[in-house]
DNA sequence: TGTAGCGTGCTACATTTGTAGCGCCGGCTT
DNA sequence: AAGCCGGCGCTACAAATGTAGCACGCTACA
C-alpha cells in the first residue's frame, strides 16, 4: 500500500501518478523543495526495489512510472479516505466533493446525474 | 500536512480520525499488527510535539485526538486525492465514488441528487 | 499488606530515511 | 584529442523512525 511509504517516497510516487512517467529531472522540477539528482535517484531505487515504481529506458534517459495501475491506485486511495474520514460512506465523500464545487461545470453535474440514474438501475 | 508523516504515525492519526478520541489500548486494538503500548505511546508523544494530536485526561486514562478538525482534514485529504489521481477534477473523483456503489442506498442517491440540484442553483 | 496488573514515561537501540559527494561513462564542442 | 557537460550508480552518513525494556505509581483484591 502507498500509505506504507515514508513521506518523501510517497511524494515522489504521487508526482509519478500526477504527471505520468517522468525523468529524474522532471521529478525534481515537480518537487516542492530543491533536491539533488542523486538524492532523487536514491529514492527511486528504493521505490523500485520495493516494487512501487518501474523504470524503462527512453531517448530522454530513464523514465520512472508507478508499477500499480492508476485505476487500482485511485480506488485504493479513495477507499482509504472514505474509510478514515467519512465513516465508510462513499456517499458522504461524494457529497463533500460536491461541496468543493470550485471547479464543477454544469456539464459535469449532468454527467453525475446520469451516473446516479445508472447506479439506480443497477438495483431493485 | 498529514502526508508528511511517517507511515506508522500516519496510521495512528488515521485511526484517531476513524474512531475519534481514543486511549492507547484502543489504538492498539485498531492497529493492524500487534504493537507494544510503549511503542504506541512513543508515537503519540512525537505526534503531540509535532502538533498533530492533543491529549486530555479522562476517567479512562489519557485519550488522544487529532488536533486538526475533521472537517479541515477531510477537505485536505480529498483535495490531495483529487489532485494526484483525478487530474484535479472533483467530478471525476465523485464519479469514481459512484462506481464503488457497493454501499450506496437509494436514499443516499436521493441525497446526492438534491446536492447536485443545489450546486446548480448556486450559479447561472 | 503483599502482590498482581495496568497505564505511564524514559531511555536506548536497530533500522530506515533523506541527502550529499565522488567517480564513471557517453556525447558534444573546439 | 582534450576538455567539458549531464545523467548515472555507489557509498557514506546524519537524522528520523519504529520498537522494546525498565522502573514507577496507582488501583484492586486475596
Amino acid at each position: 500500500m502507498l500509505s506504507s511509504l515514508p513521506p518523501r517516497e510517497r511524494e515522489i510516487v504521487d508526482i509519478l501518478y500526477e504527471r505520468g512517467a517522468s525523468t529524474v529531472t522532471e521529478i525534481g522540477d515537480s518537487l516542492a523543495d530543491e533536491l539533488s539528482g542523486s538524492a532523487i535517484r536514491a529514492m527511486l531505487k528504493r521505490l523500485e526495489t520495493k516494487g512501487f515504481v518501474v523504470r524503462e529506458a527512453s531517448e530522454r534517459g530513464f523514465v520512472y512510472a508507478p508499477s500499480v495501475s492508476d485505476k487500482t491506485a485511485r480506488k485504493s486511495a479513495l477507499s482509504q479516505v472514505v474509510r478514515v474520514f467519512f465513516n465508510g460512506s462513499a456517499t458522504s465523500a461524494a457529497a463533500a466533493l460536491l461541496g468543493m464545487q470550485d471547479e464543477m461545470s454544469n456539464s459535469e453535474l449532468d454527467e453525475l446525474e446520469k451516473m446516479i440514474a445508472k447506479a439506480r438501475e443497477g438495483r431493485g
